[in-house]
DNA sequence: AATGTAGTCAACCGCAGGCAT
DNA sequence: CATGCCTGCGGTTGACTACAT
């Protein structure tokens, strides 16, 4: 696997760069086995890797990783990836936390393929118009929680406890939000063990309707928790029927969650699922 | 069969945020 | 508090591959 004639076997300042070869990525694996992620400036040190600290991450996250999942994105994750970028913009790391296996780079460059210049599938169009009008109902029901959160927080404290905003928090409403979208992990953890294993044909629409109870009961069940309406349990009421209702699938509530995580090769995979979920 | 074009993938760069000193 | 380092993220680029002409 040696570098090709372009921009391989460079060295600038010490440092290789260009393609990986397969013993440089033998010494990566190796060191991550012994050592652990992070540290990524030592590794050279450690190693005798002439490669910098940013390209050995680069390197194992979007390619040595064993819990990455290879090959094709899915019809399913696809329609996941238009509603969370509907969502998060351009937010390619955090839409690939969503995603078990896939990496930020994957994703980034499979946008960019297919919906950067191209025309969007109608099937694509019709998720991403479907979402952004549940989002547009959320954000119409988190404004009245958030109007009863306020004379709540007046009660209670100061207020000082909300979450910091940037500038580009501004389309996606408050931090309550932001957190919920930001930080699922134990409520997609729990939730992925509550739902059961079930399986399902490979109908689109009921793929929208899976991404859509994918986010909408996390952001839901945050929201909720968030503004004291939901007491404990908040998993579970993640597979509620949040957003299957417009899509008539009220009854597949509880299979929501075992859905996604049957995604192609997600289990078939093997241990991938296993992976996948400690991902979160 | 040769050539052109589009798609895909891997890797780099610059920037920003977090953290330790 | 200021500074420097490390890590992570998003944007971009270049090479390779597949497909169409």
């Amino acid at each position: 696997m040696e570098g090709p004639l372009g921009w391989g076997r460079q060295e600038v300042d010490g440092w290789r760069k260009g393609p990986w070869t397969s013993q440089e990525d033998k010494l990566l694996v190796d060191h991550v086995r012994q050592h652990g992620e992070g540290r990524w400036n030592s590794v050279s040190k450690l190693t005798g890797l002439k490669r910098s600290g940013k390209s050995c991450r680069l390197r194992w996250v979007n390619y040595l990783r064993p819990d990455l999942k290879r090959g094709k994105i899915t019809p399913q994750e696809e329609s996941i990836i238009v509603q969370l970028h509907a969502l998060w913009g351009n937010r390619w790391s955090t839409i690939a936390r969503s995603l078990p296996g896939r990496t930020d780079n994957e994703i980034k460059n499979y946008w960019r393929t297919h919906f950067k210049k191209g025309k969007p599938s109608k099937n694509i169009e019709r998720a991403r118009a479907r979402f952004l009008k549940q989002r547009q109902e959320m954000q119409t029901q988190k404004q009245q929680l958030m109007a009863g959160q306020v004379v709540k927080d007046e009660n209670e404290d100061g207020g000082g406890a909300r979450a910091s905003g940037t500038a580009d928090d501004d389309d996606r409403g408050s931090a309550i939000v932001d957190e919920a979208c930001a930080a699922p992990a134990p409520v997609a953890e729990a939730a992925a063990a509550a739902c059961g294993q079930h399986h399902h044909e490979e109908d689109l629409i009921m793929h929208d309707a899976i991404a859509m109870d994918f986010m909408c009961p996390m952001s839901c069940a945050l929201l909720l928790h968030g503004a004291g309406v939901v007491q404990g349990g908040g998993a579970g009421s993640c597979c509620g029927s949040t957003a299957s209702d417009e899509y008539g699938s009220g009854e597949e509530d509880g299979a929501t969650w075992g859905s996604l995580w049957n995604l192609d090769g997600v289990v078939v995979d093997g241990g991938a699922a296993a992976g996948a979920c400690t991902l979160w």
